[in-house]
DNA sequence: AACGTTGTCGCAAACGTTTGCGGTAAAAAA
DNA sequence: TTTTTTACCGCAAACGTTTGCGACAACGTT
C-alpha cells in the first residue's frame, strides 16, 4: 500500500468538476458559485485534504522554507540561536531546514548543497571550523539567493551579518580577570584562521595593554574543545605554577582546564581564576560556578532571521549589507575571585 | 533578481536537444549516443547544474527526506538521538527535516503537519509531554505512512519503537541507592500519563519492594525539571532532614535537587546520596560528579532509523511491529555513597 | 529490392498546483 | 427579439522531472 494522500484532482473527479474550480474554490475565488464553493470546502475537510507542499513550491518558485546549516546542536548557544530563528521563522509562516556540518568542511558543503537542491528560500549559517575555502558560498551568494552569516562569519563575502562583539568581550573579561588580581593569564584559543578566535585573541591581548602586562606568546595556546585540553594536559599543567588566570575561548573548555587543574591540586579561584565565554547552563552548575560572557542567542537567532526576511520580502531592493552586533555581558561568578577594595 | 537555477530544458535549449535527452544523457541511458552524453555532461557540468529536489520528489513521489518530531534539541540525550539518526540517514541518502514542539502539544500537531504537508517518507517520532491525544499520530498511522516512536513513545498506536527500559534502570539505580545504605528515598517524577514516567516510578518501587522498604507515597513528587524543582524547593527542603536519598527522573532535576540541597547545609552524599537518568555531560561536570544511568542516546537515533528504513524498502510487507529495548547502565559517581564492604 | 534491426532521439503524459484565457449559459439591456 | 453583460466553469500551459512509446534514419539480412 503506497500511501497516496488525497489530491485536487481526486476531489474534482468526486465531485464530477475541474481541477481548476476545486482549487478556486479552495481559496474564495469569486468565480466560483456559492454552492459548489460550500460543496468542495465541504468535502475537503472531510476527506482532511492537504495541499502539496512540494507541488506549490514548484509551481511557486517558493519554497517558503530557509535553511540552517550550523556546527552542532548540541551546544546550548547553537540550539538556542536555533530557537530564536524558528520562534520568528514560525511565525511567518517559514520552516526550516536544519543541517549540521560537525565542523566539517566537507559535510558543510553537501548541506549547503542539499539545501540548494531542495531549493530553499534563504540561507542562515554559522561557518564550521574547519572550513576555510568559501567557493560554496560564493556560489550562493552568486545565485542571489539571500544569505546570513551568524556567529561565525565569512568575512569574505558581503553579506548580513549577525555577531558578537568578540573583541569587547575578550577585553572585558580579560580586564575583570586583571582587576582581581590576575597578572600571568593563559588563553586557551581556537585557530587562527576563524575570525572568531582573532577577535577574541585581539581582545585578550588588548585588556593586557590596557593595563601594561606585557602579551607572552607561549601563554595563547590553540585549544578550543574538552579534547583539545585533554591533549595539552601535560603543557597546561607544566604552565600551571607560572599562571594565576585562565580565559578560554568557550565555557567546555575553561571548565575542562578547571577539572584538570582542581584535580592536580590547585584551589579555583585561590591559586588559579577561571573564566569561559558563552555563559552555557553548566557554568551555574560546576564546582566552582564558573565567570562568564553571555551571549545571547536566542535573539541573535531572532535577528538573523529578520534580517533574511527582510530580504525575502524585498528581493529586487540592492540592499547594502548590514552587521548586527551583540554587546556579551559578564556574568561574575565563583570561578574568579571579588575585586579587592582598593 | 529572482534566482533562476539552471535547468534540464535550459540545458536543452542551450544545446538544441529535447529535454528527455537531456535526462537521459545525465544518468548514462543506453539509448544516447556516446557524443551527445559528453557533450550534454560536459554542459551541465559547466553550468553546475543540480537536479531540482521539489521536482524529483514529486514526480517519483518519494521525497527520500524523513522528519523528526522531538520535544528540544537543547537536551544531550535528544541531540545525540538526531546525530545517530541523521548518521544512519545521509548514509543512505535520505535527508532529515527536524520539527522541535517544545513540549507543546499543538505545536506538535502543526509539526506533524508540516512534514505530511512536505511529503516525507517517514516520520520518527518522540512525544512531547504535553500530548494525552493522539489523533494527529492516529492519522498518520492510517495514511500508511511509517512512523516509529523512540523513548517517549505512543502505547495506543501499534507501531516499531525503541525505547530504554526504563522500569529496569529506575530499578537499578534504586537498588544501587539502597545497598550504599539508603532507606529513605524521595523520588521526583513526571506527570502520571507519560509512559517513561510511570515505567521509572514502577522501577523504583519494585527496587524498594525488593528490599522489603515499605513505599510511601509521600515521596513520590511530580517534579522533573528544574523549574519545578524550584517551584517544589520549599517542600523538598522540608522533606530532607527525613531522606537519605534522591531519584530524579533526569540528570538535570537531579542537579538542581543537588543543588538546593547542598546550598541549605546538607552534604552530598554524606547526608543524602543523589541520582540521576540520562548521563548528560554535566553529570560529570558538576560537583559531587552525579551518578546516573547512561541512557545510548546516538544508537537510538540509529536503530529507530534502521527501523525505518527497513520499512521504507518493502513498503508491502505486512511486518509485526518492532520493539527495540535498551538496556541502561548504571555510572557509579561520587553523588552516591561507595558501597559497604559487608 | 524488400525486409527486419539497431541506434538515436523527441513527443507527450504524468506528478499536484495555479492561472490566463476562452466558452457557455442565463440574465440584463437594447 | 437581438445583443450585451454577467456568472460560472473548464482547457491548457507551466513549474522541472522521468519514461513509455513512437519516429526515423542508417544499417544488416535475405
Amino acid at each position: 500500500m503506497k500511501p497516496h494522500l488525497t489530491s485536487i484532482s481526486d476531489i474534482a473527479k468526486a465531485l464530477g468538476v475541474s481541477p481548476s474550480t476545486v482549487s478556486r474554490a479552495l481559496k474564495d475565488h469569486p468565480d466560483i458559485s456559492e454552492g459548489t464553493r460550500e460543496k468542495i470546502k465541504a468535502f475537503a475537510a472531510k476527506v482532511n485534504y492537504r495541499p502539496n507542499a512540494l507541488a506549490l513550491s514548484l509551481k511557486k518558485q517558493v519554497s517558503h522554507t530557509i535553511g540552517i546549516v550550523i556546527p552542532e546542536i548540541v551546544h546550548h548557544f547553537f540550539s538556542s540561536i536555533i530557537s530564536g530563528i524558528e520562534d520568528i521563522a514560525y511565525s511567518k509562516g517559514y520552516r526550516v531546514m536544519i543541517c549540521q556540518s560537525n565542523e566539517d568542511f566537507g559535510r558543510e558543503e553537501m548541506n549547503v548543497q542539499a539545501l540548494l537542491d531542495h531549493r530553499v528560500d534563504g540561507l542562515l549559517v554559522c561557518m564550521s571550523k574547519s572550513t576555510e575555502d568559501f567557493s560554496h558560498f560564493l556560489s550562493v551568494y552568486r545565485s542571489q539567493i539571500p544569505m546570513v552569516f551568524f556567529d561565525r562569519v565569512c568575512k569574505e563575502i558581503d553579506t548580513d551579518r549577525v555577531i558578537t562583539d568578540d573583541f569587547n568581550g575578550a577585553r572585558l573579561i580579560t580586564s575583570h580577570l586583571i582587576e582581581t588580581g590576575c597578572r600571568k593569564i593563559l588563553h586557551l584559543g581556537t585557530q587562527p584562521h576563524l575570525h572568531i578566535g582573532q577577535e577574541r585573541l585581539q581582545g585578550y591581548m588588548q585588556a593586557l595593554k590596557d593595563n601594561n602586562i606585557p602579551f607572552v606568546p607561549e601563554l595563547a595556546l590553540k585549544c578550543d574543545t574538552p579534547q583539545t585540553v585533554l591533549e595539552h594536559k601535560d603543557i597546561i599543567l607544566s604552565m600551571a605554577d607560572k599562571i594565576d588566570g585562565v580565559f578560554a575561548v568557550n565555557d567546555s573548555t575553561a571548565i575542562t582546564a578547571m577539572h584538570i587543574l582542581r584535580e592536580n591540586g590547585y584551589r579555583i579561584p585561590e591559586n588559579i581564576s577561571v573564566a569561559g565565554f558563552g555563559d552555557d547552563p553548566v557554568a551555574n552548575l560546576v564546582f566552582p560556578t564558573l565567570t562568564t560572557l553571555e551571549q545571547q542567542g536566542y535573539q541573535m537567532g531572532q535577528e538573523a532571521m529578520n534580517l533574511l526576511l527582510e530580504r525575502l520580502s524585498q528581493p529586487e531592493s540592492e540592499l547594502k549589507s548590514r552587521i548586527k552586533v551583540f554587546q556579551p555581558e559578564l556574568k561574575k561568578r565563583n570561578s574568579t575571585k571579588a575585586i579587592k577594595a582598593k
